[in-house]
DNA sequence: ATAGTAATCGGAACGCTGTTCCGCTTGCAA
DNA sequence: TTGCAAGCGGAACAGCGTTCCGATTACTAT
C-alpha cells in the first residue's frame, strides 16, 4: 500500500499569499459569474435574486455561495470589478487623445459607469457593514485616475486649476442620481456655518450638556 | 323577512373623505400598531419583521396587512406621526423658553427624532416609489416649525439673518448620519456646535459665494 | 495512461421573510 | 336581542438568502 496519501501539493502554496491556486473550471465559473452578475444588477439592480445570477451564468447555487459566501460579498466584488475597469480606462483614454478631450470622455465613461447602479445607493446608506468599505475603495481607485487626466488638462491651458478630483466625483454623482442641482453651494454654506460655531465667543458648543436637561 | 339588507349606513359617509366611521376596536388596535412599530423600529431598524410589530401590539398578522396594505405604510405612517409630533413640538417649546434657548432644545429634539431612524435612510434611497413622498412631508411639517424659533430668534438679536431653515434642517441631517442611537453625544455635539455658528459675529456663513471662486 | 484524491459542483432543503386568504368573532344599528 | 358587515387571527403561500451533502471532475503522482 502506497501510503503518501495526498503529500499535499503545497509547493507555491506557503510561498505567496494564496493558499493554492485556483482549479481551471473554478476560475472559469467564476468570471463567467461576476459577468452574469454584472448583467442582471445592470438590468434588475442589485436587489436582484442570487438564483437568477446563478442561472444566467449557467451555474448551481452552490457554486455561487462557494466563491461568494454572502449575497453583498457578489455584489462587492462586481462593483470593484466595475471601478477597476473604470479606473484603468483613464491612462488608455489619456494615451489615445488629446488632455480636453480625454477629460471629457473619461467622464462620459464614469457617468455609464454610474448607469448600472441602480439600487447600489440603497444599499450604501442600509448600514449594512459589508458595504461600509466600498466608498473608500472608490475613492482611492477613481480619485488618482481623474486627477492624472484633470493634471494633464491643467497643464495643457485648458482647464482652471484649483479643481479637486474628489469634489468632481462627487458632484458628478450627485448630478447622476436626482436633481439635487444646488448641492455645491449647500454644502459650502453649511461647512462655513460650522466653522464659525469654533470661533471664540460661543459656549455652548464647548460645554453642550449645559443647554440640555 | 325584513327585506331592507344592510342599508347602507351612509349618511355621513358621503359628506367628507372618509367612507365611514372607524370601528372602536378597529381603532384601538390601530394606534397600539403604531405605537408597537415605533418601539420596534427605534429597536431594531425600519427592517425589523412585520410579525414582531404584530406580536408587540398583541395583534394578528391579518390584522396589520388590513390596515397597513404594504409594510412600507406601516413606516411611512409611523414616519409621519413622529414628524408631526416633532413639528408641534416646536410651538409649545417656544412657549416655554426665550428664543435662543428654544432653538438649541428644538434642534436636540430634532437630532433625538432622527436618532430613531435607523436604516430609514437607506430605504428612502432604494428607489422604492412608495417612500418618494416622505422627503417632501418632512420639509413641509418641519421647514415652517423651523423658521418661526428660527425668525424669533433672529427678530430677538440673537442669531444673524439669512439662514434657510431647509438648508439647517438638511445641514442637522447630514451630521447625523450614521449616528443612529448608540452614541447621540457625539451628533448633540456637532449639532450644538452648528448652532454656535448660527450666532452673530462671524460672517462667513452669510456671504459664502465670496470665499468660492 | 491511469487511478486516487481533494477541490468543486449542483440543487434539494431549511429558515425567515412579506403577503394573501378565509373561517371565526364582534361591535353596532335596528 | 338580533343580524350582519367590519374586523380579526393565524395558517398557508411564494420567494428570498443561505446551508448542506452526495455526485462530479480537474489535477497529480505513479
Amino acid at each position: 500500500m502506497k501510503k503518501r496519501i495526498t503529500v499535499r501539493t503545497d509547493e507555491q502554496a506557503a510561498e505567496d499569499g494564496k493558499p493554492r491556486r485556483m482549479r481551471a473550471d473554478a476560475q472559469r465559473k467564476m468570471t463567467s459569474l461576476l459577468q452574469a452578475a454584472m448583467e442582471v444588477f445592470a438590468k434588475s439592480g442589485v436587489d436582484a435574486p442570487v438564483r437568477e445570477i446563478a442561472e444566467r451564468a449557467g451555474v448551481g447555487l452552490g457554486t455561487v455561495y462557494r466563491h461568494f459566501p454572502q449575497r453583498s460579498d457578489l455584489i462587492v466584488a462586481v462593483f470593484q470589478t466595475q471601478v477597476d475597469a473604470c479606473a484603468d480606462a483613464a491612462s488608455e483614454i489619456a494615451r489615445k487623445y488629446e488632455p480636453a478631450e480625454a477629460l471629457a470622455r473619461w467622464m462620459q465613461r464614469y457617468v455609464d459607469f454610474f448607469a448600472t447602479k441602480r439600487g447600489l445607493a440603497g444599499a450604501l446608506h442600509s448600514g449594512d457593514p459589508a458595504y461600509t468599505a466600498l466608498p473608500a475603495y472608490f475613492n482611492k481607485r477613481l480619485q488618482p485616475a481623474l486627477k492624472t487626466l484633470l493634471d494633464a488638462a491643467v497643464a495643457a491651458g485648458i482647464v482652471r486649476p484649483g479643481i479637486e478630483a474628489g469634489d468632481l466625483l462627487r458632484a458628478v454623482g450627485n448630478l447622476c442620481r436626482g436633481v439635487h442641482g444646488e448641492e455645491p453651494v449647500y454644502a459650502r454654506r453649511m461647512v462655513a456655518l460650522l466653522v464659525d460655531g469654533l470661533r471664540y465667543g460661543a459656549s455652548t458648543a464647548s460645554k453642550p450638556a449645559d443647554s440640555i436637561h
